[in-house]
DNA sequence: GGTGAGCCTTGACCAAAATCAAACATTCTG
DNA sequence: CAGAATGTTTGATTTTGGTCAAGGCTCACC
């Protein structure tokens, strides 16, 4: 099951002690053990490529963790920018807000991803961070992480790629966002999402939705009422079994025709 | 005059100058003299913040120029990755396009205004840059710029930075694709695209587009009669005097309101 | 100075998604 | 375990912006 994955075990029960501690440990960085070299998703996040020996210096970097529980904010926008941040466990959401009080959701974030790389233009984050479930991140003090990358060229190669990726990833979502119809738009969203969870190794065709119908619609742009029409939608045409936040892709095809599809 | 703006004089001469060369010499990579440290767009650019020790080795770096003429692509999707490009004069426009062919205009980049961030993450360029008018870049070969952050951990924080802010400017566009109407798009593109003028000592007043009604309708997520239509409206309103590309703001304060205005 | 291509505006009509509303399901919490 | 809070579905209606179409403006190029 999804909601148990944990870098360093894929025991259930391992994670499920994870996450009842977190339920009693207030929140706070926590000085665990933690090694990048050993962790299993070394091939998702940060380290990709690296040489061992860069690998242990990494290591000495990001030597804490952190825990939350879901609804926490992991950074807020306004507050001082001093961490990347590695999802080791949970799904986190990131927002921007607008004066006036109207937000986006601007990304989910799972496993392996990196979190933060917002704030590194003003020195404060310009957006919050929200675990959708309890969570557990790896904390990268961003000064370390830039002093280590200026020994260690791949180091220095792998975060500007990433970075670039992330830029990337936000002219799909603009893509998405300014010529998809509704139906696409849910279509592209739950290829990706079955794409990043297949590459963690789970079944690209059962999923369980981490966030409300109300979160995806700031995502892609639409009312909470018209994410729940598409999904029923895609139900009634035999595309995806639905229910409430449990799915079963029956029909990838007709998802991949609706968003590079022949038509327009 | 804006079209006139030139990184190393203000003069309309220099710049009638260099685009009238422009349209004789074929566009090719140019050995011109350049040089960050005399570039009056310093403070715009990847040198912001640079010790002059840094500076002179930035120089050496960014040795080349390249001219475009309208409607040329500086890049394009699918191209090996090498470099990255700053504006020098003109304007651009970057766009991803889908399988299917739909497009998305992801920016509009001016003076001073880095491109190609996108190429960093695959080694190949994920969309195109194409000139709006003729224009002239700074080719930033990378390897080199990265080879030079490693030694200076300015122009290393400054590169973060500039990617950074990329980040953050598209968290804006997705906050503009995915919750405003139409008009509100428009006024946020214009306050936005008379603020960017401003900080390079235009009058934010008055301005004129470089790009078309359907470029701004791509990126705004809207078709061109609507952005139109929204020309109109604003003129209706006396916000806005439009004649065809020339633009003067009347009434800044309304577009703002309509932006974080108190309303909804 | 005439001509044509590209660009822009406007109107009429239509389709997609938002809004409003009500009922139902699920999950937390005391 | 009851009740509240939160989240979801569905229907009716309205609004917004898209589509289609026609005509006008501007500027580059003969």
């Amino acid at each position: 099951m999804q909601s148990t994955y944990s870098p360093e075990s894929t025991s259930a029960a391992a994670a499920t002690v994870n996450r009842h501690v977190t339920h009693i440990v207030p929140v706070r960085a926590e000085a665990l053990k933690v090694a990048c070299s050993s962790c299993n998703l070394r091939e998702l996040c940060l380290p990709v490529g690296l040489a061992p020996s860069d690998m242990d210096r990494l290591d000495a970097v990001v030597e804490t963790r952190r825990s939350l529980k879901r609804g926490e904010a992991l950074y807020s926008a306004g507050e001082a920018f001093t961490s990347l941040f590695a999802v080791r466990t949970g799904y986190f959401k990131t927002r921007v807000t607008a004066e006036d009080g109207r937000d986006q959701v601007t990304g989910f974030q799972m496993a392996g991803e990196l979190l933060g790389f917002d704030g590194i233009g003003s020195e404060r984050h310009t957006c919050d961070a929200i675990a959708l479930e309890d969570a557990q991140v790896c904390v990268i003090p961003f000064t370390q992480l830039e002093a280590l990358s200026r020994e260690f060229g791949d180091l220095q190669r792998q975060l500007h790629k990433v970075m670039s990726r992330e830029i990337v990833r936000e002219h799909g979502v603009m893509l998405l966002l300014g010529s998809m119809r509704a139906e696409e738009r849910l279509a592209a969203f739950l290829l990706n999402l079955t794409q990043r969870l297949q590459a963690r190794g789970f079944s690209p065709t059962s999923l369980v939705l981490r966030m409300t119908r109300e979160e995806i619609g700031s995502y892609l742009g639409l009312k909470l009422e018209t994410v729940s029409r598409a999904f029923s939608k895609f139900q009634d045409d035999g595309v995806l079994e639905v229910k409430q936040r449990q799915l079963r892709v029956l029909d990838e095809g007709a998802l991949r025709l609706l968003v590079n599809g022949t038509a327009c």
